[in-house]
RNA sequence: GCGCCCGUAGCUCAAUCGGAUAGAGCAACAGCCUUCUAAGCUGUAGGUUAGUGGUUCGAGUCCACUCGGGCGUACCA
């Protein structure tokens, strides 16, 4: 649609100097009256021509040639839009397009052979996912989703770090359950890991060795045990969500691989690094940043700005078109310095993309809660999504901009889940499966013989927002907004509905019918396919 | 103090990288099921887009400041 508009600029431009340049928008109206698209190249080019924008408007229609079966008029209107009305025989095409590619509708190829990674969750394996990680889960999944749809074939990665301090305090706290179980008396401190599920490792340690650890190393069995056991738990928990990651990268290979050793050399090299009050300190103030940061401490022991520049540059190693990394907003002032890293080392920082989401307040009966991992002060994830589904969850944390600084109510996600929007849309797709089913003892079936009978109102703009669901896929992509999907299916589903209301199919002439089939089945379609991305289900009865 | 994010209907949020009359859902009120699923549809009501100034054909969107909230501001990650 708007490159048969694009074609016909092209050919216009020829006749139209100044429209060579291109710099104006086509936008989908949102108002029916003001057509099917709007242009409002006349405006932008009226300070420059120093012209009225109706007059460069007239201008421009008068030298634009076009087909008389596509297009049913153009029309200037407000402050100087061109408005732009296509013939209901072109519009109805769309169905037999997306009849056409079925499951594939909505999948391009603009980025096809470039290869991404999406690096999300990255919690380290010292306790359970809680709520709060759930919308770095479920986002960071949805944009891998998302860019396989425009073409990337994409990695899903999980980055781990199971040697710093909070990995010590956890076979701290693990040793000192122990030694409870084994009926010592013991002092718990304050910032120990508080959770019950300490306990349950520490039974599972004293179960299959009994007494005879007494004297091991916290970091040995303990630490080892509690990472294998939390670890395998998150993986369960993300699983019921259906979030799968195909790598694992465990900071320490950095180390086993030399990668440590060599940023730092290469640093050195650059005379990017330097030595002060016995710790090596980055030049940041040399590569844009307001200070210089320390990389090594006067203990040896690097900074995590080391390691995470180093691991960023193993992605660019391994090849990768796109790094998207998701962090929450506590992050927010640590990646300049990654991508500082990442630029000295002479990569280009514009290919990682940092997702930045704000925090997810939770409220239980009216009260904040206020979570943190170590204080065992917390929701689980997993607890989440056995009251609620993981359609709901994904759903959930989907459908707000991640910016904006989500309120999740878990009473009401409870008790009143039926008012989520992912029941609406699901609604519409067993209804459409239901429509399905009921015609097979009818004398109907799908047709796009006689589309041009499409001509209501709620027939119209449901096609028309069909047509727009590949623009609204590649926009989210390239905007990282996962949040577009949901509303586009809620305003489709909402048109259905309606379409629903307003068109029977059961009961209408035949080629009306089947005409109206074929559109239930295009509709179908496109939630489905909108579902898929988003990782919910599209059932066919509820 | 400084940096990033946010502030839109009573509540939760949209608004096509500056577009035309700021839209949905929930809650409230009034209607619609002997016909394809009422988890639906129709209608009513609800707004100085936190505030003040600026940029321009045009500002919820961009800039400056003020107010209010979140997160940071480590030789923690």
């Amino acid at each position: 649609m708007k490159e048969y508009i694009k074609l016909i600029f092209d050919e216009a431009s020829n006749k139209l100097d100044y429209l060579k340049e291109h710099t104006f928008n086509l936008e989908v109206s949102k108002n029916p009256d003001h057509g099917d698209l709007s242009c409002n190249v006349a405006m932008i080019l009226s300070k420059k021509l120093k012209k009225k924008p109706l007059e460069i408007a007239a201008e421009i229609i008068s030298s634009l040639d076009y087909d008389n079966n596509i297009i049913s008029d153009i029309k200037i209107a407000g402050p100087g839009f061109i408005n732009f009305y296509f013939t209901n025989q072109f519009t109805v095409k769309v169905i037999e397009d997306i009849l056409d590619k079925g499951d594939s509708y909505g999948k391009s190829n603009l980025y096809s052979g470039k290869k991404a990674n999406v690096e999300y969750v990255s919690a380290n394996p010292t306790g359970p996912l809680t709520v709060g990680h759930g919308r770095n889960a479920v986002v960071g999944d949805t944009i891998a989703n998302i860019l396989e749809w425009v073409g990337y074939t994409v990695d899903r990665e999980y980055y781990f770090n199971n040697a710093g301090r909070q990995m010590r305090v956890l076979g701290d706290s693990v040793k000192l359950r122990y030694l409870e179980l084994l009926g010592e008396k013991i002092e718990f401190p304050e910032d120990y890991y508080q959770g019950e599920y300490i306990k349950d490792i520490a039974q599972k340690v004293k179960n299959k060795y009994g007494d005879s650890l007494k004297k091991e190393e916290p970091e040995g069995i303990f630490k080892q045990t509690a990472e294998k056991e939390i670890f395998e738990e998150i993986k369960t928990t993300l699983t019921n969500l259906n979030i799968h990651h195909n790598i694992f990268y465990n900071e320490k290979a950095l180390y086993d691989e030399g990668k440590i050793d060599a940023l730092l050399n290469s640093l050195k090299e650059k005379n990017l690094s330097y030595e002060k009050d016995n710790a090596i300190w980055l030049k940041l103030t040399e590569l844009g940043c307001e200070q210089d940061k320390v990389i090594v401490k006067a203990t040896g022991e690097p900074t995590y700005r080391l390691p995470d520049i180093a691991y960023h540059l193993t992605k660019f190693e391994r090849g990768y078109d796109l790094m998207v990394d998701l962090f929450g907003s506590d992050h927010n002032a640590t990646y300049p310095d990654v991508l500082a890293g990442i630029k000295a080392e002479g990569k280009d920082p514009e290919k990682v993309k940092v997702v930045i989401h704000q925090f997810v307040t939770i409220m239980d009966k009216g009260e904040i809660v206020k979570m943190s991992t170590r204080k065992a002060n917390y929701i689980t994830l997993d607890e989440l999504t056995n009251e609620v589904g993981s359609d709901v969850v994904r759903y959930f944390f989907n459908m707000r901009n991640v910016s904006t600084h989500m309120n999740f109510d878990l009473a009401l996600a409870k008790t009143q889940s039926d008012e989520n929007p992912v029941f609406y849309l699901q609604y519409a797709h067993a209804r459409i499966c239901s429509i399905l089913r009921m015609i097979e003892n009818e004398n109907i079936k799908s047709s796009t013989e006689h589309l041009e009978l499409l001509v209501k109102d709620e027939e119209l703009q449901l096609i028309k927002k069909l047509r727009q669901f590949g623009e609204e896929i590649e926009l989210s992509a390239k905007l990282f907004e996962m949040n577009r999907i949901c509303n586009y299916l809620e305003e489709l589903a909402s048109l259905f509905h309606k379409f629903y209301t307003f068109c029977r199919i059961i009961g209408s002439e035949k080629d009306l019918a089947e005409a109206r089939i074929s559109l239930a089945i295009a509709t179908k379609t496109v939630i489905k396919n909108g579902l898929q991305i988003l990782g919910v289900t599209a059932p066919e009865k509820m």
